[in-house]
RNA sequence: GCGCCUGUAGCUCAGAUGGAUAGAGCAACGGACUUCUAAUCCGUAGGUCGCAGGUUCGAGUCCUGCCAGGCGUACCA
């Protein structure tokens, strides 16, 4: 609609140049907007402002040109306006709506994709969360947009590769393994007092209780840097197979698991430091190696081997965004906790010097979740490993409250997440409202087919009879679908589509209460059941990119 | 100190590329179920867009400075 606008509106500039109306056959880019009042038309544009610099005109006046040479031979507009300073508004045939219902049900589960994407391959890097704990809240909002960012590529045309980079090397998982030990030893009776810097929750007793069960006292026979060493890849393994569990029954699956192990396995994490240091921006300073990020735009340098030999997490993660790249991907997207954002510079700084462009490169930073019940904090003492985890979470509210609600916030801006409200059966939870609408349509289909309309389809007539303001409010708000699809993709903010699906049950909610599907007059409540059997099908598109389910009812 | 994020109605938040009178929801108040699902709807009220300058026909949006909050600023991850 806005592009058909767009190209009568440049074929009027050329017109309009070559009658002798306008001064200058230069066109900028005609943007159309579509205006907050419904006075001010259906869509807009600015253009004849823009334009008076380069015509050495007055808007006004400029405006009457392009308007006096618009082709609306078909009736496509009801009239064009003129308003304020020099805005051109244009208000559409009702008719001229319509076609977009044909096209929702042809296309279906299709409708709203696109092929911006044209193949590229993507990936989309999230979660990974270090398997020395269980995922909490956090984990979950970032499993939430990072789930529903691929989903939503994917449906414009992306090549999407979903992967999850267990850190399972260094020091975290022996900490890990000496966490349990210790609790390990504790279950024989052994006296010891438990180190600050090591892993505090309950969780891990329950995993030394697990090894004792299969193990009995085995262990303690062991040398302690071997026993240490099991105890690290029996917790590891198990606390990353609940991880998967969790996320499974989140509704999120992974394309791809990549051990951060084996790119030292293979040689990587050596090869690409060596390749730095051929490049000589690598360099030894008392006793480290460092890697010269500022070079690329990072404040300063950064170690790469520590003086003991070892390598920093930055080091793997050198090699995993170069294996990344090498993969094949044209683009690569990591979510982050916000608490990560110092980390950015240093990794574009390594993806620069590795001979790729920074660009190709994003980051998308998920800040906090306040977790709440009932307005107030839930206590949470990550030091003493105290924590909600998801798995509760989900267990409480539900997985499709639970993704909506992280999905209701810009990435960027932390999130309240209230365990009460998001149980709520109520307006106060937009969930079951969006829901709602797909169920209650549901339910008028089934009502109007022991009413005998057994099939709904495109008859002329019928749809024809589409013209209370609140059904081509409808209409309009469906053929937004397909851009708020685009825009969430170019953007990477799937809050748009959560925002929309808002806008647009809430538009269903109206119409529901003012007029009547199914009514004394056959031929109207076929169009209308035509209008609401595609909203229905906007919303489980919608829905279905948020990875939220659509129920037939409620 | 420096860097990043945030600051919009009492509360929680939307407002891409600068556009017309800044929008929702909640809470408050008043209404609507003999009706296709009231998990809904309608109405009323609510604002110095943190503050101060600047850029221009026009700024919540761009620039500069300040204020407040969060996070970061390791040879930790």
């Amino acid at each position: 609609m806005k592009y058909k606008i767009k190209s009568l509106i440049n074929s009027a500039l050329t017109q309009a140049y070559n009658n002798g109306d306008l001064n200058s056959p230069e066109i900028p880019e005609v943007i159309i907007e579509e205006p907050k009042l419904g006075a001010q038309g259906d869509y807009s544009t600015n253009i004849a402002m823009i334009l008076a610099s380069i015509q050495k005109m007055p808007p006004q006046k400029i405006a009457k040109a392009i308007v006096n040479n618009i082709n609306n031979s078909d009736s496509f507009f009801d009239k064009i306006e003129i308003a304020g300073p020099g805005f051109i508004n244009f208000f559409i045939n009702k008719a001229a709506w319509y076609p977009v219902l044909k096209q929702i049900h042809q296309m279906d589960l299709e409708y709203g994709a696109s092929n911006i994407g044209k193949g590229k391959k993507i990936q989309v890097e999230f979660v990974s969360a270090n398997p020395t704990g269980p995922l909490h809240v956090g984990h979950g909002r970032g499993a939430a947009v990072g789930d529903s960012i691929a989903n939503i590529l994917n449906f414009c045309g992306f090549n999407v590769e979903k992967e999850y980079y267990i850190n399972d090397s260094g020091r975290q998982i022996s900490t890990l393994g000496r966490s349990v030990f210790f609790r390990y030893k504790e279950l024989f009776g052994e006296d010891i007092v438990f180190p600050e810097d090591c892993y505090q929750g309950k969780y891990i007793i329950d995993l030394a209780e697990n090894i004792k069960l299969i193990n009995g006292d085995n262990f303690l026979n062991l040398e302690e840097e071997t026993a240490v060493k099991n105890c690290a890849i029996f917790a590891a393994d198990k606390i990353l197979s609940e991880i998967k569990e969790d996320l499974d029954s989140f509704g999120v699956q992974f394309d791809n698991w990549f051990s951060e192990q084996s790119i030292f396995d293979s040689g990587k994490v050596a090869k690409a430091i060596e390749n730095f240091q051929n490049k000589k921006i690598i360099y030894n300073k008392e006793g480290a190696l460092w890697f010269k990020t500022s070079k690329f735009g990072d404040e300063k340098d950064r170690v790469v081997v520590r003086k003991n030999g070892l390598t920093t997490y930055f080091a793997s993660d050198i090699a995993y965004h170069q294996d990344k790249f090498n993969r094949g991907f044209e683009r690569i997207i990591d979510i982050w906790g916000a608490d990560h954002h110092g980390y950015i510079p240093r990794i574009a700084a390594s993806i620069e010097a590795s001979g790729e462009s920074r660009n190709r490169f994003d980051v998308i930073l998920i800040q906090l979740v306040n977790l709440l019940r009932d307005g107030l904090p839930v206590a949470m003492s990550t030091r003493a490993g105290e924590f909600v985890t998801l798995k509760e979470v989900i267990k409480e509210v539900g997985r499709d409250a639970a993704r909506f609600i992280f999905l209701t916030r810009n990435s960027d801006s932390p999130l309240d997440f209230d365990l009460e409200l998001a149980k709520k059966k109520t307006n106060d939870n937009p969930v079951y409202y969006v829901q709602y609408v797909h169920a209650r349509i549901s339910s008028i289909i089934r009502k109007g087919k022991e009413n005998g309309i057994a099939d709904i389809n495109w008859n002329a007539e019928a749809i024809n009879m589409l013209t209370e303001p609140e059904e081509i409010d409808l209409l309009k708000s469906m053929n937004r679908f397909p851009e708020i699809v685009k825009q969430s993709a170019i953007r990477l903010e799937p809050h748009r589509m959560t925002f929309y699906l808002m806008n647009l049950a809430s538009s269903f909610h109206t119409y529901y209460n003012k007029h009547r599907v199914l009514n004394d007059d056959p031929l109207l409540s076929c169009g209308r059941l035509y209008l609401v059997l595609a909203v229905k099908k906007v919303i489980r598109n919608g829905l279905r990119l948020l990875g939220v389910s659509a129920p037939e009812a409620m």
